[in-house]
DNA sequence: TCCGACAATGATAATGATTGTCAAAAGCGC
DNA sequence: GCGCTTTTGACAATCATTATCATTGTCGGA
């Protein structure tokens, strides 16, 4: 058993997955992101778009955000790890940066000896434009 | 129009609900709560139970987690804001404040001209206990 | 105390995203 | 090119949550 990841194969529906995912903005859903890649004429099968969306997540290539709506939302992001304020009206995602929230994350895990620490964090909020409509 | 809230009825099984989420300890599932609820002999269907739990969540009586694995977690949790230290194999969780975080919150939102801001924030790693098992 | 308006309940059906299944179809190392 | 293995994908299954809607229980006023 070796820590390298050999058993990984280069498909065309995983590359046309991770395509779109350069193309679009934003947060897409899974469905959203099979529909595109139907109009573009790519042949993908839904499950394949889960699995594959699992995969990156997995391989930390992409972000997951779980809004209440229900829907898992994916997206393709800087590397570096950040966080997201997203308006509830228009759904429009800006990507923040928080080091303070990393550090204090850590912190206090670790005060409760706490390994392997990850954590997410999602902002809400009503965006100005979204403000001014109403 | 008024902002008290004079639409509000007292029912069985509303404290019968409020009870529950006073005894129990930890996060449950709505499911979870309906079913020691019928152990208690109360009857209260369950579609009343995710009634009554979105409607103390919505009055910020109650906190939701959204764990990956699907379900939504509730809690009773001390009044003011906080956040969780989730242990990824024993579910244990640990209450824990952040001041700095929350004002970090409304400082970048409040950057980016956003009003009405909440957010949300879990904390996952391995607690000591489940890290010696392995 | 009684009454009537209206919120609340709850059994059931519906929804809908995600996951499981498994035979068929590609990749990759040789 | 060959064969082993992974991957794919159509479809069924799962399962938490939500919608429906007729019935019931509350509560304020008469």
């Amino acid at each position: 058993m070796n820590t390298e990841s050999p058993a990984q194969r280069n498909t065309r529906q995983r590359s046309a997955v991770s395509s779109v995912l350069n193309e679009v903005e934003g947060f897409n859903s899974a469905q959203d992101l099979h529909a595109r890649l139907r109009e573009r004429g790519e042949r993908v099968g839904l499950t394949t778009v889960y699995r594959t969306l699992q995969g990156l997540a997995d391989a930390g290539e992409i972000d997951v955000m779980r809004p209440p709506g229900g829907e898992h939302l994916y997206r393709r992001c800087s590397q570096g790890h950040h966080h997201h304020l997203v308006c509830r009206a228009c759904a429009r995602a800006v990507e923040v940066e928080g080091p303070a929230v990393e550090t204090w994350a850590e912190k206090v895990a670790a005060q409760h000896g706490f390994a392997e620490v990850s954590h997410t964090m999602e902002i809400f909020g009503t965006c100005p434009e979204c403000a001014a409509k109403r």
